[in-house]
RNA sequence: GGCCCCGUAGUGUAGCGGUCUAACAUGCCACCCUGUCACGGUGGAGAUCAGGGGUUCGAAUCCCCUCGGGGUCGCCA
């Protein structure tokens, strides 16, 4: 080793030893006669002192030293003079004074600060990624990531679960998002499919009697980026056999309910996790993967304002829509601005419109409130007991701000649920120090889906039904409700996942259900229907994405800063270049030609 | 594919129709400096204002297109 300590472990008792560094300069303070420099490796950072008395060559070479320079340098550790220390820095009581001193490799001046943390343009610092990583707050990130793995990891191994490796390479299934493709060389014309997810194979496995498996898997979707969505994620991929959903919940719960004591004790959770049903979540929330962190649910008004003079709401009920709102406190005052963005912001979100209602100026009891302190452009169409009903509905007082939303009734859940998330931000009613943790049950098992005209898994095929709805698949498919399960923290979706259909001739009648035919059930979903004609047990499993885990943890906004190499919104990778462009020898020895668009 | 936002020295920002020959901070270069730690001091270099077109007597500034980046809707079983 060219080191004998790291920079960051020295302190008061290593005083008088001889040690050996290794390290980047940091920053550089020349003063003429004394040079100190910040030499800084992963554990942090030392001063190394440079005397001229002491060692000239030494500080000669500490001259010519700039930003970045990585040194090898050899020095006795000595107690910095009284007065001198630095308090801010872990080894500030100490400093090393340099007799000797090698540059093992130069730098020219980085494109952006490394030892500053300052906001830089996202591209320029994933395109030096390297540099990027160098910033404490990356490694920081990174050394989190690190340790959840390794926590889940050892968590997983105490209870008797076996880790095992699926392959990259499997093959494609056109349901679900887009594929990654890769092209047989030795096939020609066929393909391989990068995993969207291990969820045949793992499924295999409970088949194959592993009973308890996980793997910290890739997953590949060709979709559209977001700032929680990557081409490429990882997730806790984890299967149970001889388990029911509760087995399944009560595991999860205690992995991250540990987890976060031990790696963040810092931050609350709330336990035991609450549990929401889907209905429920889109009555309450208007949207499966709410917050829980601070109240403002939303309120269906549709009955109260059925019969008003307020023709938008009229038609809307009349028409089958619905009408719903939230309640904004303390926000009656909102500018015509502030108002205009939250409806511009609806009318982005597809509603038709919002209505603002502003409860009078000042807080107080709702039983003072009159016509007159009712701002809204609906308020002459509105009686005072319906305003006070709207009111009373949303859990609003006087000074309040209620924000209104008419239509059909997924739009309508979909425009409150972001104008919750929206006004949550805004009054920082979210304690960035919480996790709130929920699970969403009772899924239904089936979506129609409009532009196929036929029924859609709304998790994927392979889902339970309830017991008890089975017969439903016959009469009513859009009342069988799944066993299927949401994990959703702080407005993320964190997890999903279900208990397995295990006996074939029923997942054989879910993909007639779902459309297909024999042929096709036989192409894509054949090895697993043949697996379980030989015992498969009943068997569960869920999918914990460790990115957007890893991202709470750290309070970052996008998965992007937990990632090392993470590609853009274009799905591009600037560190490496890619995609790029390969030769026509390699095109041709694959059987492709490109074809002119 | 739609909508919204952004693009000014290496980096981060200011400037938003005329006095911009583009400012500030920091970084960079040179010199001075033996107790600093975001060291200090003096001096200097550094920007086709993303690119193209238009409006105007006059454009970093207004309009259009393109490119690049971000957010989001669609999409994500």
């Amino acid at each position: 080793m060219l080191k004998s300590h790291s920079c960051g472990e020295l302190r008061k008792g290593d005083v008088g030893k001889r040690v050996t560094l290794a390290g980047w300069v940091d920053r550089r303070r020349d003063h003429g006669g004394l040079i100190f420099i910040d030499l800084r490796d992963r554990a942090g950072v030392s001063q190394v002192v440079f005397n001229p008395e002491v060692a000239s060559s030494c500080h000669e070479t500490a001259s010519q030293v700039r930003s970045e320079y990585v040194l090898n340098v050899s020095g006795e550790v000595a107690l910095r003079p009284s007065g001198t220390e630095n308090l801010q820095l872990a080894t500030g009581e100490i400093e090393v004074i340099a007799g000797d001193c090698t540059i093992l490799s130069t730098s020219e001046t980085p494109p952006f600060y490394i030892n500053q943390e300052v906001e830089v343009e996202e591209s320029l610092r994933l395109r030096y990624r390297y540099l990027d990583l160098r910033r404490p707050r990356m490694l920081r990130n990174l050394t989190l990531r690190h340790r959840v793995v390794e926590y889940i990891r050892n968590f997983l191994n105490a209870k008797g679960f076996l880790e095992i490796e699926t392959p990259i390479m499997i093959k494609s299934t056109p349901e679900g998002a887009r594929d990654y493709l890769v092209p047989s060389r030795v096939h020609p014309g066929k393909f391989y499919a990068l995993p969207q997810s291990p969820q045949q194979l793992k499924q295999l496995l409970m088949v194959a009697g592993v009973e308890k498996y996980y793997q910290i898997a890739k997953c590949f979707r060709d979709e559209d980026t977001r700032a929680d969505r990557q081409p490429e994620h990882t997730q806790l991929d984890l299967e149970m056999s001889f388990v029911t959903e509760e087995d399944i919940l009560g595991l999860i719960e205690e992995l991250f309910t540990s987890l976060v004591t031990a790696i963040k004790p810092d931050m609350k959770v709330i336990t035991p996790f609450p549990r929401v049903t889907y209905d429920d979540a889109i009555a309450r929330f208007g949207t499966d993967h709410l917050d829980l962190r601070f109240s403002m649910e939303t309120g269906d008004l549709s009955d109260i304002v059925a019969d008003s003079e307020f023709a938008v709401f009229r038609d809307t009920v009349v028409a089958g829509g619905k009408v719903k709102g939230i309640c904004a406190p303390g926000c009656s005052s909102y500018s015509r601005h502030q108002l205009d963005e939250l409806n511009k912001m609806a009318q982005g979100l597809g509603a038709r419109g919002l209505l603002t209602v502003a409860l009078g100026d000042t807080p107080g009891s709702l039983d003072d409130l009159t016509l007159d302190m009712v701002k809204s452009v609906a308020a002459r169409f509105l009686t005072l007991e319906q305003v006070k009903g709207i009111a009373g509905r949303l859990g609003a007082g006087m000074g309040d701000l209620l924000l209104i939303v008419a239509g059909d009734p997924k739009v309508v859940n979909k425009v409150l649920s972001e104008l919750r998330a929206e006004m949550g931000n805004r009054l920082e009613l979210a304690d960035p120090n919480t996790l709130a943790f929920a699970f969403i049950q009772d899924y239904p098992l089936l979506k129609w889906d409009e532009e196929l005209g036929r029924w859609d898994s709304e998790h994927h095929p392979f889902t339970a039904p309830k017991e008890e709805h089975i017969p439903l698949l016959d009469t009513a498919p859009e009342r069988v409700r799944s066993q299927c399960y949401d994990i959703v923290c702080n407005g993320y979706e964190l997890a999903s996942g279900s208990i397995r259909i295990h006996d074939s001739e029923l997942q054989h009648k879910i993909f007639s259900l779902l459309g297909y035919s024999d042929e096709e059930i036989q192409q894509r979903f054949g090895t697993m229907l043949e697996a379980f004609h030989y015992g498969p047990p009943p068997h569960g499993g869920i999918a914990p994405g460790i990115d957007r885990l890893v991202m709470l943890l750290a309070g970052e906004e996008t998965i992007r800063e937990v990632i090392a190499f993470p590609k853009n919104q274009s799905a591009v990778d600037l560190t490496l270049d890619a995609p790029s462009p390969v030769t026509e020898e390699q095109l041709a020895e694959l059987h492709l030609q490109l074809r002119d668009e």
